[in-house]
DNA sequence: CTGAAAGCGCTTACAG
DNA sequence: CTGAAAGCGCTTACAG
């Protein structure tokens, strides 16, 4: 771009006002695109800017005008499937908006740990948005201090939240009241479910769904297993749900957790869909390959960042509207992993 | 952490100064570390500093001392089991190290989009890291202006490169070479390949290993099968794979490459390891929970992110100490989806 | 050992 | 429509 290519320091908007001929004051009016400069004045500013190949440092924006277009996300992890998609929507929507965006990771729950990596984020500048489905990220959203423009990307509110807290959620509640009627519906007399660990002490929206569904259907309520994130914790409680005969559906947290339960089943002999049923939640992108195929709803999680982004921008800047919180809907994707339980006709 | 709770304005140094009766110079002295300050003086300020809650403005620092203390990030993806834990490596790193992190998503590989990408890095300020696994990540790292701190997380380089190149990789050379060997030893007669696209024209250190071991035992080489990143691109592949008879062993360039050739030989009734072996790279979280569970072979991404801040750290801070590039060895993980070819004994 | 000055590259009133 | 001044919160020489 820089055609010269030798240019040492970047150069600045005084730069720019002595190659155009004016003050530095009317240089800052053009690149802030304020209406009262003149044609002729302006194409000659903008000419300088091109040939200097001038960028206006978002150091001295930052630290001059107190705002600093940017971003940070805190998360616990990026390596999951969800968290890292919702990252990558946030940091769609900033790029299109020309906010930089940070991240911050929660490597532990542990209160200090936690204000510290808060801390971190505030010093960047900005706005934060917090990933909150779990105890690290539930912690952070609380330790925000209020005055820091803060966006929380949560589980599904048990009830929906004044227009004052900036969060956005999918309809896990939905989506977990879709699925279970879906093996409901297939003839299974109940539906098992293994739980994500929850972010809070409440009863999570996918167990509330869950439980909702079968109460409809006057289907007995299993107590929920409790699972943790990953397959490893899948295959361990799905060990116990082999073993009992009485099991034909499982519902599970998310689909890294119904890999392990999947993995199991097929350890302890017992054939899926055939003699038991499994689905999962999320639809990652390995689910569709696996064997047999996943039954699971989709979530839009890069929508849900991009949404989250929306809302952080609206409070960073009354100029951008803030858009209402898009609930997403979850949508069922039924494969081979689902189907009527043994001896049904 | 605010005992008042009700400060509008975060304190500044010249508040700290104030509060202890000092200079504003003084102040910074401390906060940097400086060594000539009277013991009793600097007592005072570290007091007025607890006491205020005074964190130091990083944005005026960044501005003042023409250093940032951050470093971003720029990649194709943020999803990808490989990236994200290079992505979770760097953060983990940059966080010990009080740097804060900054992330871009390379969303094609136009060289004006990669360009616009490199700007917006450029723009945060401090140094860059890059992964170069893919077009767009290579075309970013060639972008990157010779002034601007940058170390590349690249595939294995043909040959070593210079000193003054600041690159690290893993040694996909020798895993390749590994997981060959392994399953030539199990009686096969040759192994076929899938390959990952490669970031660049040049045969990748994969396929050379993979040919290596090819050699050594005088075993047949056929063509590599061109795949591409995810599980639906070895599926893709798979298809034909299956079909062949003389297909006993397959090797493919990711756990989400042979996750998709599992499928196709799957539906084409052809059992694993029974009839096919088929080994992937990677081990990414789910591969042991797959059935048959993947052989594979292990590659620690996390430490790479965490060498390439290293890396990173030293150009940007000569008191910082140049770590080698520490190439970490891959690990062979056996498994169950390879096993001896039919009628072997 | 410590203070007063200048400056980093911008923006924000204030004049004209 | 455009310029001169002050200031954002720090650091970096320069004095003493």
């Amino acid at each position: 771009m820089n055609v010269t290519g030798h240019t040492r320091r970047p150069a600045s908007i005084r730069d720019v006002a002595t190659a155009a001929g004016v003050s530095y004051q009317t240089v800052s009016r053009v690149i802030n695109g304020h209406p009262s400069v003149k044609h002729t004045t302006r194409e000659r500013v903008l000419a300088a800017i091109d040939e200097l190949g001038f960028r206006r440092n978002a150091t001295a924006l930052a630290l001059a005008s107190g705002r600093s277009r940017a971003v940070t996300v805190l998360t616990a992890n990026t390596t999951h499937y969800g968290y890292a998609s919702i990252l990558q929507g946030v940091e769609e929507a900033a790029r299109a908006a020309s906010y930089a965006v940070g991240i911050g990771v929660l490597e532990s729950a542990d209160e200090a740990a936690v204000a510290a990596e808060v801390q971190r984020a505030a010093d960047a500048g900005g706005g934060l948005i917090v990933i909150a489905y779990d105890p690290a990220g539930v912690g952070a959203l609380a330790a925000v201090p209020a005055e820091l423009p803060v966006v929380g990307v949560v589980e599904t509110p048990a009830s929906p939240p004044g227009d004052d807290r900036p969060w956005v959620w999918t309809d896990d509640r939905e989506a977990a009241y879709e699925v279970t009627r879906h093996l409901l519906s297939l003839g299974h007399e109940t539906v098992h479910y293994v739980a994500i660990p929850s972010s809070t002490r409440r009863t999570s929206a996918r167990t509330t769904g869950w439980r909702q569904a079968l109460k409809e259907a006057g289907a007995p309520e299993p107590r929920p297993v409790q699972g943790s994130w990953g397959p490893a914790g899948g295959h361990a409680v799905g060990v116990g749900l082999a073993a009992d005969p009485s099991v034909t559906a499982i519902l599970c947290g998310n689909d890294d957790l119904a890999l392990g339960v999947l993995r199991a089943l097929h350890e302890a002999g017992r054939s899926v869909p055939g003699e038991v049923s499994v689905a999962g939640f999320d639809d990652a992108p390995h689910s569709a390959y696996l064997t047999p195929a996943l039954t699971t709803v989709r979530l839009d999680f890069t929508g849900l960042g991009r949404s989250a982004f929306a809302l952080l921008h609206g409070v960073l800047e009354e100029s951008a509207q803030i858009a209402p919180h898009p609930v997403s809907v979850p949508e069922l994707v039924v494969r081979e992993s689902s189907g009527p339980p043994p001896g049904h006709d």
